[in-house]
DNA sequence: TGTGAAATGCGTCTGTTTCTCATTTTCGCA
DNA sequence: TGCGAAAATGAGAAACAGACGCATTTCACA
C-alpha cells in the first residue's frame, strides 16, 4: 500500500467518512499518471476502468484529496483548472509563450516563504510560487521576430 | 493625470484602442479603491457612478487592463478570480478563513527568485509568490474550533 | 464636421463546478 | 454474519463566471 493511500485513508477514518471503489480508483489514477489533469481529463481515465463513476464523484474526491493534502489545484492563464498531486514542487516557471512549465528546484525559496509567514505570525499551508515570462528555447525565437510583431495592427 | 492613467493611454494609443468614458472610470475606480475586487464587485462600484456600464464592459476593460500590465488576477482558493492593481507586491500571504491578505516584504524572495529563472536560461517577466494558511488572528479562534471549513458561495 | 474603426449594452451561449435527491454502499456493532 | 444509520453515488438540473454576436453608439483623426 502506498503513502499516499495510507495518508487518504486516515484523512477518512479520521473524518468518518468511506473508502469506496470509486474514491481507490480516482485515487490511484490521479497519483499514478502524469500531473496536471482537468477533472475531465481524469474523468475520461477513470471512466476508461470503471464506465460508471460520475464526473459529480471525481469532483467530490477531488475536494476531499485537497484536504487530505494529496491534491492541489492551478488556475491558469486560459481558464482552465488543473489538478496536480501535491507532494513536489510548488514552484515553477511559466513560459508565456510555449506554456512550458519549468520546476524551481531551489530549496532556499521554501525556507525564505517559511520565514516570511513566521514573522507575520501566520501558519503557512502551502505556498505557490509561479514566475512568469520566456523559457531558453523561445527566447531563441523571440527575439528575431521581435522586428515583424512592432509593425502589427 | 496619474501614472497609471498615462501608461493605460499609452496602452491603448499604441493599439489603436480608443479611450471611452467607461475605461476611464473603471480604470479610475480600479486603481483608486481598495484592492481585490471580483469583478462582479467592481461592476457595482462602476455602477454606482455611471448606471449605465455592463459588466460586459468590466469585464473587457480588465483583460486591457492586464495587457498593459495595470491589473492582475488572482484565483482564490475558493474558487472566485479577484483583480488588483499590479503595481507594488506579487507576493502575498492569505489568509484562508478570513481573506486577510498580507505582502510579503521580503526583499530575498525576488532575488532567489530571478536567480532560479537565471539558472534555467528563463527570462522572467514577473513572478507571484502566494502563501496560503491562517492568519494570526484566525489561528486564535481557529485551534479551540477544529471543525471549520468552507468558506464556499 | 464626416467617416470608418472600435466600443458598448444587452441578450445569449458556453463550459465548469455545485447541488438535489432517490438509490445504493459502507461500516461499526450486535 | 446481518442490521441500521450514516455516508456516497449517479444522473440530471441548477448555478455560475466569462465570452460572444450583433445592432447601435461613440471615438479618433483628418
Ligand atoms: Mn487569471
Ligand atoms: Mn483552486
Ligand atoms: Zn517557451
Ligand atoms: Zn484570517
Amino acid at each position: 500500500m502506498s503513502g499516499t493511500t495510507r495518508t487518504f485513508q486516515e484523512y477518512l477514518k479520521a473524518n468518518r467518512l468511506k473508502l469506496t471503489s470509486q474514491r481507490k480508483l480516482i485515487l490511484d489514477i490521479f497519483v499514478s499518471g502524469s500531473q496536471l489533469l482537468t477533472a475531465e481529463e481524469l474523468f475520461r481515465q477513470v471512466t476508461e476502468i470503471d464506465p460508471g463513476i460520475s464526473l459529480s464523484t471525481v469532483y467530490r474526491t477531488f475536494k476531499h484529496l485537497q484536504q487530505a493534502g494529496l491534491a492541489r489545484c492551478v488556475h491558469y492563464g486560459d481558464g482552465t483548472t488543473r489538478y496536480e498531486p501535491s507532494e513536489g514542487h510548488t514552484s515553477y516557471l511559466i513560459c508565456e509563450k510555449c506554456g512550458r512549465k519549468i520546476p524551481i528546484l531551489n530549496p532556499y525559496l521554501e525556507c525564505l516563504q517559511q520565514e516570511s509567514a513566521r514573522q507575520e505570525g501566520f501558519r503557512m499551508f502551502r505556498s505557490q510560487t509561479t514566475i512568469f515570462g520566456l523559457c531558453h528555447e523561445c527566447l531563441k525565437e523571440h527575439l528575431p521576430n521581435q522586428k515583424q510583431s512592432n509593425r502589427h495592427h
